[in-house]
RNA sequence: UCCUGAGUAGCUCAGCCGGUUAGAGCAUCUGACUGUUAAUCAGAGGGUCGCUGGUUCGAGCCCAGCCUCAGGAGCCA
């Protein structure tokens, strides 16, 4: 039994005359002789040039979209135009047939939303394929990132009993039969009887462990599911999403801004150098899905032209107040433009704020930092009051065209006093979070870190444009499907 | 959760001012053709018009409620 060579090596193989043996799914079987084979090693599929009139007709009858087949045959150099090499078919058997009638992908385009009620089989399509493919090498190469640098790959819990978190919503974990609630007296739930003896929910951040890491390995990092109970219906929010979270020792703001952008431009660059055909793919799905749009609203860069202008270009940094002045004095804001108007300092940006800076004025990744104290979480590293009497921490968001904040970050407030004096203000209670102060009483240190969602990273390197399409099975309010 | 829009054949969509038997392209099936490239040509089958209720002589179309989806906002990664 001769063994199956990968459809990958097959069309960049000379060796005509070769016996081999190809395995996969059929893409379109045309003409009763010519089978596009694509077996998920390249987004390229091989043609079979079956020998109809020798053939059994139930046979050929059987070679429908989606069917498993296995061929037999000779590498021969390709007769007709449109491909390089072929296979002569000698042997053909089908592995799994596929109900044509019932197989709901067809040649042709579908829509985003249709595959996205048939996750379990939109794998098989060539947009899928190449956005799967090009999310393993962004994982990678996080990976092999970080290892080069010498950071540890921490495994932060996933089932967290500490609800201090502060990141919004999060999802119970209970082993509690919910028709027959346990009760104390007085009629509250008696989670003495829960599998851990106290409420535990899903974890929204491994940052407070993986600060506890560092504090011992200098630099760590986190890499995992990450649950947000929010009713959040956007195309870039997931209730389960992948997040990357580093934490180090002896980092300032500056040096954390360094390291994020290094990774961003990092995992960019590898996927430029290991997925040109998938990125090609997708950089021609988006011209073509553009032709349909008015002029001006087509992006000046194609998906390629924009990856690399992101590596060429140093991210626009610049500080929240520096921001406000930028937008109070921009046209927008002067023709009231903006739903909500740049009035003073420290409320939030809004949306719209964000994307005139990225999208509009700097046109490139804007790094913005030093936000109000007020907007921003207790463990952030308080500044000295500025000439105003202003207070602000040293958080760093970093904004993407088209995405929004893809790194939410800050160097962490390391003093003792300081911390608790926010945790007292903010109504966090201090012994809930004994285990994290502790940190802080023996051998504190300046520390950073930030969190990049990985779903985001996904959905700019790919050009797709909702972040359901970027995780295989995407789970969101009130879908929870396969 | 809020705002806006959508839901008609397996898919993508058309359906006039409320009027008789709801259409097209693709897919599927049958046949023809045989070096095709989402093959081509001819023919056929295929519908609980999202659900529930209401208005009307008559509803795919109008009204109310609900469900689902999409886009935007908020929350954030």
């Amino acid at each position: 039994m001769m063994k199956r060579t990968k459809i990958k090596d097959l069309l960049s193989s000379t060796e005509f005359g070769r016996q081999v043996v190809v395995k996969g799914w059929v893409k379109t079987f045309r003409n009763d002789r010519f089978i596009a084979i694509n077996d998920g090693s390249t987004l390229n599929n091989i043609q079979a040039v079956v020998d109809f009139e020798h053939t059994g007709e139930a046979l050929l009858k059987r070679l429908t979209t989606g069917a498993a087949v296995s061929v037999t045959g000779e590498l021969v150099e390709s007769l007709g135009k449109g491909q390089r090499v072929e296979v002569k078919v000698t042997e053909l058997e089908i592995l799994g047939d596929s109900d044509a009638e019932k197989f709901p992908l067809q040649p042709k385009k579908h829509s985003l939303e249709f595959l996205r009620e048939i996750a379990h089989l939109r794998f098989r399509t060539n947009t899928f394929n190449a956005v799967f493919k090009i999310r393993h090498h962004l994982a990678f190469a996080v990976h092999q990132f970080f290892y080069s640098k010498g950071f540890v790959y921490m495994h932060t819990p996933v089932i967290t009993g500490s609800d201090a978190e502060g990141a919004g919503e999060m999802f119970r974990v209970s082993t509690i039969d919910f028709d027959n609630i346990p009760r104390n007296e007085d009629g509250t739930v008696d989670y003495t009887a829960d599998f851990f003896g106290k409420p535990t929910n899903l974890t929204v951040s491994g940052q407070l462990e993986g600060e506890l890491a560092a504090m011992a390995f200098s630099d760590i990092y986190t890499f995992g599911p990450t649950f947000r109970a929010e009713n959040s219906n956007t195309t870039r929010h997931l209730a389960e999403f992948w997040m990357i979270e580093p934490e180090m020792a002896f980092y300032d703001i500056r040096d954390n801004m360094d390291l994020a952008e290094e990774l961003l431009k990092y995992v960019i660059k590898t996927a430029l150098e290991n997925c040109p055909d998938e990125l090609e793919f997708l950089r021609n799905r988006l011209l073509e899905e553009e032709k349909s749009k008015p002029q001006n609203e087509r992006s000046d860069l194609d998906l390629i032209a924009k990856l690399n202008f992101c590596l060429e270009n140093e991210f626009e940094r610049l500080t929240y107040t520096e921001a406000v002045e930028v937008l109070r004095n921009s046209k927008p804001n002067q023709k009231k433009q903006f739903k909500y108007p740049i009035e003073g300092w420290g409320a939030d940006l809004q949306s719209e704020h964000e994307r005139y800076l990225v999208e509009k004025h700097y046109k490139k990744p804007v790094i913005l930092t030093d936000y109000p104290a007020d907007i921003k979480s207790f463990y952030m590293r308080l500044n000295d009051p500025d000439a105003q009497g202003r207070r602000t921490v040293r958080a760093m968001d970093i904004l993407f065209p088209g995405i929004g904040e893809i790194v939410g970050g800050s160097q962490r407030e390391e003093r003792y006093d300081h911390l608790v004096g926010r945790m007292d203000e903010i109504g966090i209670p201090r012994h809930e979070m004994d285990w994290y102060l502790d940190t802080r009483r023996f051998g504190s240190v300046p520390h950073s870190g930030f969190g990049l969602g990985f779903e985001r990273l996904v959905l700019f390197v790919t050009g797709m444009t909702n972040i359901r399409d970027v995780i295989p099975f995407p789970r969101t309010p009130k879908n929870a499907e396969f």
